[in-house]
DNA sequence: CTCATTTCTTAATCTATATTAATTTATCTG
DNA sequence: CAGATAAATTAATATAGATTAAGAAATGAG
């Protein structure tokens, strides 16, 4: 368990790699993602100050997600096995967390998920780019644009 | 903790309700699903013998899901706060699964969520109407019976 | 067993979102 | 600061999957 300080960029974890790591964020902000067949991101989840975020798959198995840092970041970096095993709490609310998005990406819009994501996660709107808030909802960046439109003109 | 049987079809626990209940499957087959603004059914998970099966939301919220029986089934019905508290393992295979889905629904196409959903859980598929299946994998019963006509084309 | 109900399939049409491409705006780097 | 590079927007077109509707197959209840 150490402190680490990345610049903006770095890459903490890469896909296929097989030393998985767990990362709190002590400042900063980061990210988890996938890259498909078709080299396409798919954000799964951002982590601000307070959250912890860490590829959650087995210690056998490659990792299956990148991690890199949207921001300037200081992190407190532990070792998969220690990190979470206690905090039973901190993995019931994660778990809570995926259900909703679940249901969200089987039940709801773009726009309502856009909206969700806004009432949510309010201020990690303010701190990343558009094409990675659209790769979040699962949508492209041309479609967020018309999402944005869309709520522009009802209001 | 109490062990109690249930025949196929009944609810064990509404949406709306606050006495969120864990169930562990002895025999037969739950699932748990939501029901969108539009009357539209979602499964969120299915739960066959071994698997655990709730509605993964805080104490002082209203359940999202419903679960039911879709077949006569032994259940072993634990309190929420007693149950998983101690199974971090188990906690951490669901984070895992629940991650693997939310990828596929950003990623993959209704194709390859079914042959997805086939190779792992291929006990499920014969004992599942199709129509829950397609519920599963987030597209309509009549989209699930076109994937299937392009596979056996295919082949 | 038989009729009724539900489920599954097929086909035609529609729609939300993807793709492609061009333009504008913002951000980075020397 | 200026040009270069990346990001965001807009518009035109394409497409996966939804919707609607009807018939076929399976399941259930009396």
């Amino acid at each position: 368990m150490k402190r680490i300080k990345v610049k903006k960029g770095t890459i903490l974890q890469h896909k296929g790699s097989f030393n998985h790591k767990v990362f709190q964020v002590e400042s900063g902000l980061l990210r988890s993602y996938s890259i498909d067949e078709k080299g396409k991101e798919h954000i799964f989840m951002f982590a601000s100050e307070g959250w912890i975020i860490a590829d959650n798959v087995f210690p056998d198995q490659p990792s299956r997600l990148f991690i890199d840092a949207i921001e300037d970041s200081t992190l407190i970096q532990v070792e998969k096995n220690k990190s979470m095993e206690h905090d039973t709490e901190k993995l019931l609310k994660r778990i809570e967390v995926l259900q909703n998005r679940i249901i969200m990406l089987m039940s709801a819009s773009a726009i309502e998920r856009y909206e969700s994501f806004i009432d949510t996660y309010p201020d990690i709107v303010q701190r990343v780019p558009q094409r990675m808030i659209a790769s979040y909802l699962g949508i492209t960046p041309e479609a967020l644009s018309t999402v944005k439109r869309q709520r522009r003109r009802k209001k």
